[in-house]
DNA sequence: ATAACAAAACGCAACGTCACGTTATTGATT
DNA sequence: AATCAATAACGTGACGTTGCGTTTTGTTAT
């Protein structure tokens, strides 16, 4: 690329400022939650203007979707021999963040806010949730190879499910999410095996 | 209730105000989506002061929620001989309000707002979802009853899985949820049985 | 020379509250 | 029976506040 050859003159950009406001940024939402959450809040943290918050980032919602992108780009699950046990450390990937008690509500309210604009919505959907999806996908198929779910699955819908589940107690209810709820899950999606109640 | 006979002195609540409040609203939220939606905007289209909405309501929020209640306010299923018809009339019932295109958004809208309120986030689960939970609950006693299901099945687990799926394909990504879903999540739940790519 | 910087001010929109005069109902007085 | 406070909710309109996103100004780094 010639655009890092050629530099552009003026001063360039401070990458320390970037920095600064995705800390301060994280900080106040663990602090504050999304709702309480101001760019001019943020702005004051960081020691720095607004302006240079809105060249980085077009909205709040921007930014703190850049804060949520992080711990959800998730890597692959490797092979563990077992494609049971690969599910189970995927779904407890997609739940990890949601320990954090400032997560859920920050992911759901930068979605709600950036649905407010009908475009906003596609790019929270691409940039949050393609990573995961896929992922969830070789994760199923390791399932499918085995013979443990019958050639024709219908994968997507099993990611559906399993999102689904962890959305709604983790992100929504904010309940947590037991090493007994993975395993529930587990050997409903996989075995069809029903979960019982805990004999507590 | 000595309430009802001993009326208050003064001039008595105009029940036809607040009525036109929640229609306003609930023409509003159709047209403009929950973001978008303003108290003031509200309070001009029912010809109506906010002085008043705030008198019936302490926030957008709560407004918006009371709308919510109404189609949620799940009555019992009959039943019809067969549990897992039964367990498929239930979930169409769930999903049947999010195919008005703003209750979705409308939804998470609200509750992300009355999760700013740490209080308000109780209220919402108590007001919008307990009926939902106990309506639940009753179908898939049903098929416990019936032997479709252990009789130690975890069916609030169950129902999680089954709100989970419809929540987030419904209320989150605003797919719609098809026949084919909905029998996809009965053989699943009742049947351990995987779901299949439909041969298109 | 040029562009990013911090700071400060701008106009805008919506908030929640208040004072005002009006209207509807109740309870006491004629 | 008719009248009249007292009371309370009403619609209107204005208020100060907040946070937004933008613009301006002077400074700093390349």
């Amino acid at each position: 690329m010639t655009d890092e050859q050629r530099r552009r003159r003026g001063r360039p950009r401070s990458e320390q400022a970037h920095d600064a406001v995705l800390a301060a940024a994280r900080e106040l939402l663990a602090e504050v939650g999304y709702a309480r959450l101001t760019i001019e809040g943020v702005a004051a943290r960081a020691g720095v203007g607004k302006t240079t918050i809105y060249r980085w980032w077009s909205s709040k919602a921007e930014l703190v979707a850049e804060i949520l992108y992080r711990p959800i780009s998730i890597e692959e699950i490797p092979e563990s021999g077992s494609p049971r046990d690969d599910l189970a450390a995927n779904i407890r990937l997609i739940v990890e963040p949601f320990t954090d008690p400032w997560y859920g509500p920050a992911l759901t309210g930068a979605r709600n806010d950036l649905n407010a604009d009908p475009e906003g919505q596609k790019a929270f959907q691409a940039q949050i949730m393609s990573g995961r999806r896929d992922t969830g996908r070789a994760v199923f198929q390791r399932l499918v190879d085995a013979g443990d779910l019958p050639p024709d699955t219908d994968v997507d819908y099993l990611i559906d499910v399993m999102s689904g589940l962890l959305v709604y107690r983790g992100a929504i209810w904010r309940q947590p999410i037991t090493e007994e709820d993975v395993r529930k899950l587990v050997a409903l999606l996989v075995d069809g095996r029903p979960p019982r109640r805990t004999p507590s």
